[in-house]
DNA sequence: TAGATTTAAGATAAAATTATCTTAAAATCT
DNA sequence: AGATTTTAAGATAATTTTATCTTAAATCTA
């Protein structure tokens, strides 16, 4: 569904929105223990999202990464499209070229339906999973 | 979302059921031309199915594959849980072993309710489909 | 029976993803 | 200034998926 990249690159950046608090950079090293993912792995995912502008980052002791964009601007399908790019949620799912309303393939309309709701479901911003998060709507919650 | 490998094995599945006929059997290098696909990496599939007990299988001239379970019995998910697993339709969006109700991941109530409805979409026989499409329910529908 | 056809099985390789390491560049600290 | 810390960039390798080929086994046809 979405790669392992995009999956670590989600989780880190909830971690940002929550722990950044006033600081001005968070390292890579601290979430990637955090969270417990390979720092260079992690690494050159967030590289990715810097280079999106989504993220900004600092080199050298106080540096690290941090939100470039409001957090409020960032929605999870912002960076999974930066990590592995949207064409889960915009092709067909038996993986013809042209597939559509007059020309479908055999579940083009089950699919169309599923997997708008697939990208409704990450357009959601960080900041708000962020304050879902804090305020205690969900318990118990992990990142 | 599903490999190439599942898209591949719906695709040559759904052709069986509509144009086996009265046939024994289909051969993999006839599907495997009027669908487009290898001919190898759909032998590959196919024999997965084959040893799932969906098709069955003969050698020699007149040979090929036929459905061994009647198609009325076989569903989009159990093609692509005998090639790919359904590991995706039961675990965490974002990768956590334990994610639950009650031990939730940031977005696990979204992605539960999604990756049901995803599992319900492919929760249908290639029998119903092939139907939909002889029936022309499906107006220029392609396989 | 000999040759042709078709799946079975396993070897090999190409491509994409994930994982790890090394060196460089930028910034800080002493 | 020199040592340390941290990201940047690129090299290398492991793993998974996709793709291709070869040989074997089964079956049919002539």
């Amino acid at each position: 569904m979405i790669t392992e990249a995009a999956k670590d690159s989600i989780r880190a950046v909830i971690y940002i929105a929550l722990y950044r608090e006033d600081r001005e950079f968070i390292s890579i090293k601290e979430i990637a223990q955090t969270l417990n993912l390979s720092f260079y792995f992690l690494s050159k995912n967030l590289l990715k999202l810097v280079k999106a502008g989504i993220l900004e980052s600092f080199r050298g002791p106080k540096g690290g990464v941090n939100f470039k964009k409001d957090p409020k601007e960032v929605k999870l399908i912002d960076i999974i499209s930066a990590i592995d790019g949207t064409h889960v949620f915009e092709s067909c799912i038996l993986g013809f070229k042209e597939c559509s309303e007059t020309n479908p393939c055999a579940i083009h309309n089950k699919w169309a339906e599923e997997r708008k709701r697939l990208y409704d479901m990450f357009d959601i911003s960080v900041k708000k999973l962020a304050d879902e998060i804090k305020s205690g709507d969900i318990k118990n919650i992990k990142i």
